[in-house]
DNA sequence: ATGGTAGATCCTCTA
């Protein structure tokens, strides 16, 4: 089966693309981040008549969140349960995986735009907050996925320019903590868990040709806990998507289990 | 030191 995650920058105006990416990639289950649209606003209809079935946790203008699957999904819960959020972050729910039941956690991370700010100061804390709810949630569910738009390069082979760029937002000592945080719960990066090409990369700036030079981020992950490493037969970053026009900065991210 | 682009909403904010 394969999972994937794609912030799309508004599914508004990128249904066509996640439709046309969806013939072309039927996977299982897609997590979506950024949808920008409130869930009476969700294009349900149109994600059912491509085999869909959609968990929404929407919000006006940011965020918002949602998990597509062809199989029903189950025990959906919006937001980190424990912390009070203003914004649609976070939904998960339980999927069929080969083997047997996982729990999936779809995140829009907090950007955090840099350190020193509020936002900084907010992201630290949302951090927190899904470290310390993630750990129960292993306790509970040995089988778990953690995907999404973590706005953390955790290495500086994640970045195009570690050097120039270290210690600003992505690549901050304290979100680079935050993501082996989560890795010492007993979670693994699935994409370092296979030969990649050099400077792989999720996302890229719309600005000064960042896509077309390559001087891009990766910041788009799927964690699976040591339970279904057995499982994962790949993980891949497919840039078609980004080359198409009007593109989301974002590319999907797959997992194959 | 700054700007460049994109999306949604409103003429600015977020990324």
């Amino acid at each position: 089966m394969r999972i994937a995650t794609w912030n799309v920058n508004s599914l508004t105006a990128r249904l066509q693309h996640v439709l046309d990416w969806l013939a072309a990639n039927p996977v299982d289950v897609l997590c979506l981040q950024e949808l920008k649209l409130t869930d009476d606003k969700f294009p349900l209809d149109a994600l059912a008549a491509a085999g869909y079935e959609a968990a929404v946790f929407g919000q006006k203008t940011y965020n918002g969140v949602a998990i597509l699957s062809r199989a029903p999904v189950q025990d959906v819960v919006r937001n980190i349960v424990g912390f009070t959020d203003e914004h649609s972050r976070v939904i998960s729910a339980t999927i069929e995986t080969p083997l047997g039941s996982a729990r999936l956690v779809n995140g829009y991370f907090v950007n955090g735009q840099a350190p020193g700010t509020d936002k900084f100061d907010y992201k630290m804390r949302w951090l927190e907050a899904l470290r310390d709810w993630l750990q129960k949630e292993l306790q509970a569910n040995p089988r778990l996925v953690l995907v999404g738009d973590f706005n953390i390069a955790p290495e500086d082979r994640d970045s195009f320019d570690p050097v120039g760029l270290r210690e600003t937002i992505h690549h901050t000592t304290q979100e680079r903590d935050h993501f082996r945080a989560l890795l010492q719960l007993g979670l693994v990066d699935s994409f370092r868990l296979f030969d990649q090409p050099e400077k792989s990369y999720s996302w890229w700036d719309y600005r000064m040709l960042g896509y077309q030079k390559n001087r891009g981020l990766r910041i788009d992950h799927i964690l699976v806990s040591q339970d279904l490493v057995p499982a994962v037969k790949a993980c891949t970053i497919d840039r078609v998507p980004r080359k198409w026009a009007k593109p989301s900065d974002h590319a999907p991210v797959i997992l194959e289990l």
